[in-house]
DNA sequence: TTACAATATTACTATATCGTTAATTAGTTG
DNA sequence: CAACTAATTAACGATATAGTAATATTGTAA
């Protein structure tokens, strides 16, 4: 019943078996529905507290079917959870993970820049 | 110099300011990079070692083109990086932090469809 | 130099995805 | 019941992406 599962080593960095074509086509749906900035910006806003449609149109500006098509992706996705209450319907996250999934994407692309800059340090044109 | 970072949440987990839509786009062509399974295949045979692109080509069966096109997408990323020797070109892993966010993906993947498998043990069919 | 080999790139088709508008479904209230 | 509201779904056009075949680039060697 907890989140929290063994601490062990899956599937794509085990040494021994890779994964098959299939398995690898699931792995791909899961980041593809992270791939969207309108979807992260959900996101982002559901991090904090459950919210319904509603509400992420009004905290958006984005209109009310697209919205929606975006929640249902992730929810597809076993990453938020809808429910339904009266009119309304409020989604929240469901898989807790992505918040680790975000940090790290996050953290790996803050290295990526700062290296990155590093290069212009100092340099105010290309003939300095 | 180590690719040690010091562990701090970063971005889009904060609860204090949330990323802006440009960072946002980001993140996504991030997850986007990671979101085709021909690209995850190519990985995980990299993940192993640093592999030529003819030799990704004898391994998966692909054209070269398309492998050629895909490692550039992930080279670009600065997922992978790419020696030149001669005539070849050997791509390998440059950001290891896609050993831990696939582990932690597969991970959550896991844990949902065994959740959903649940569901269906000891059910032979839907009128048992 | 020419011939050749490994990659990369271009041009193209097919498919997938995003966002919009309109219609539909589901739930409430008078 | 009809009228209203929130959300979903459908249909559409625009853009993005994957894969292929052909061409270009880069480096080697005769």
């Amino acid at each position: 019943m907890g989140s929290q599962m063994p601490k062990k080593n899956t599937q794509l960095t085990e040494t021994t078996k890779p994964l098959p074509r299939e398995a690898l086509e699931i792995v791909a749906a899961r980041f593809r529905a992270m791939g969207d900035a309108t979807r992260l910006e959900l996101l982002q806003l559901l991090m904090e507290d459950e919210k319904s449609v509603q509400e992420l149109c009004g905290l958006t500006g984005m209109s009310q079917a697209n919205i929606s098509k975006h929640l249902s992706i992730l929810a597809d996705q076993g990453i938020l959870s809808r429910r339904k209450q009266g009119l309304f319907v409020f989604y929240s996250v469901a898989d807790t993970s992505i918040y680790q999934l975000c940090d790290l994407v996050c953290g790996a692309l803050s290295e990526r820049f700062s290296k990155v800059q590093k290069h212009f340090e100092h340099k105010t044109s290309l003939t300095s």
